[in-house]
DNA sequence: ACAAAAGTGTTCCGATTACACCCATGT
DNA sequence: ACATGGGTGTAATCGGAACACTTTTGT
């Protein structure tokens, strides 16, 4: 007997990874120039097929390590492209997968002739296809999540200063925040633990280095902040 | 010269719907008796193939169609399921839609020999393969989302009363409400419009209709709101 | 000594909560 | 008239916003 499945159409699945960082400074994008055909040459999210026996977040993970040297980093899927006409000739669904990683971390050019690349979020070039709404759905999706859930530490070394976060959340809003009001919310939390060294850089005086308390920042992961603004409803 | 893509290993691609319903009592499901090989009989939620030239949201509005008879109704997707073992003999990927209807919409008996049924929340039967995780990961994000945003209205007529708003929010999240302050927090977003006619059902003195601006619906559905609960974290 | 950034403390205000009270009506 | 649920009002409380003030240290 024929199965139900034998009439179905197959397609290609791949994967488009939106990669943050953040350097310190500014928030970045993580892109690459494209090594194969079509749009060979131009820039794009680093991306790759699904493959046999792998799920999204296996190609995800695999594609990440291969080019960026990473391995365990923070990610999930965003959202599945699956317009029949989005890409020109073949039909191919892709998952658009959101990663945040510790940009110290990140190991440069491992590949050799077509290697990654930072862009200030900012000044992101034109990307293929659909890569450019990808990553504005990114960028908005970056914003609410970390209103509600402690998130942006994935982008911070493991020793990081309360000054240092705090600049860390006003480029993500692009905003400015008051940093009495911030100690308090972000010391309130119980997340963060003070370590006895301190950071000499950014100023004079010197500011606490904290780091995250694992146990409870993955039971609270799922609990809400509410670190930006309040909630209003116009 | 050959493609790329033809080294690419193609997949099927399926959805799975997770729809919900508000009888005015029960929050509610939908699931349907599997027509087919494998699972033939058992419960399941309302899925199919996503056809050539379809995307996600397409086949997903299409299944619904062809099952319960509406259209224009709220959807997303909401997670994809792409473990290579997650069927047991052909490999399929399914996008878990998430789906908000009317009730009272709801056309019973489209179909001939097998119909869907609507399942109180708390007393699903056993749905087949990994379909009883989509239910409970659909459930987490309504809570989710109907707490930061206006949706729960996309479960009642187009005519409600805030007594039953006030109730689905209650069943939504099992617990209870102020009537007072739910009052004045769903009156002062100025989503909803005051009607002249009372139902009369509910109580002797009868509770004013109201509807939803959907203008405003429209343009503030992204505000976050913050019905149930106040952030904080532990 | 002073500039500059870290860190603490205090006041004010608006939003939320809990709860009391009034209203309309079918029986 | 009274029970029932709808609807409004209010005082107490909590949390966030704004901002002043103190601390530390390199120059």
């Amino acid at each position: 007997m024929r199965s139900i499945y034998s009439d179905q159409t197959p397609l290609l699945f791949a994967i488009d990874c939106i990669i943050f960082g953040f350097d310190g400074d500014q928030l970045k994008l993580l892109a690459i120039r494209r090594g194969f055909e079509p749009y060979k040459g131009e820039w794009s999210l680093l991306g790759g097929f699904v493959n046999k026996n792998e799920s999204i977040e296996d190609a995800a993970a695999r594609v990440l390590k291969d080019l960026t040297g990473l391995e365990g980093i923070y990610m999930e899927q965003m959202h599945v492209f699956s317009d029949p006409k989005r890409e020109a000739k073949t039909r191919i669904v892709t998952a658009a997968v959101f990663a945040l990683i510790d940009i110290n971390k990140y190991e440069k050019q491992i590949h050799k002739e077509y290697h990654p690349e930072w862009f200030s979020i900012n000044e992101l070039p034109n990307l293929i296809v659909d890569h450019d709404e990808m990553v504005n759905m990114a960028k908005e999706r970056l914003r609410y999540k970390a209103a509600l859930h402690p998130l942006l530490f994935e982008l911070l070394p493991s020793k990081f200063t309360i000054p240092q976060l705090q600049h860390l959340y006003e480029e993500v809003y692009n905003t400015t925040l008051d940093k009495g009001n911030f100690n308090k919310k972000i010391l309130s939390t119980g997340l963060l633990v003070k370590l006895k060294e301190k950071d000499k850089l950014g100023s004079k005086k010197g500011a606490f280095y904290y780091k995250v308390d694992v146990k409870k920042y993955n039971a609270g992961f799922k609990s809400f902040l509410n670190f930006v603004h309040k909630p209003t409803l116009k």
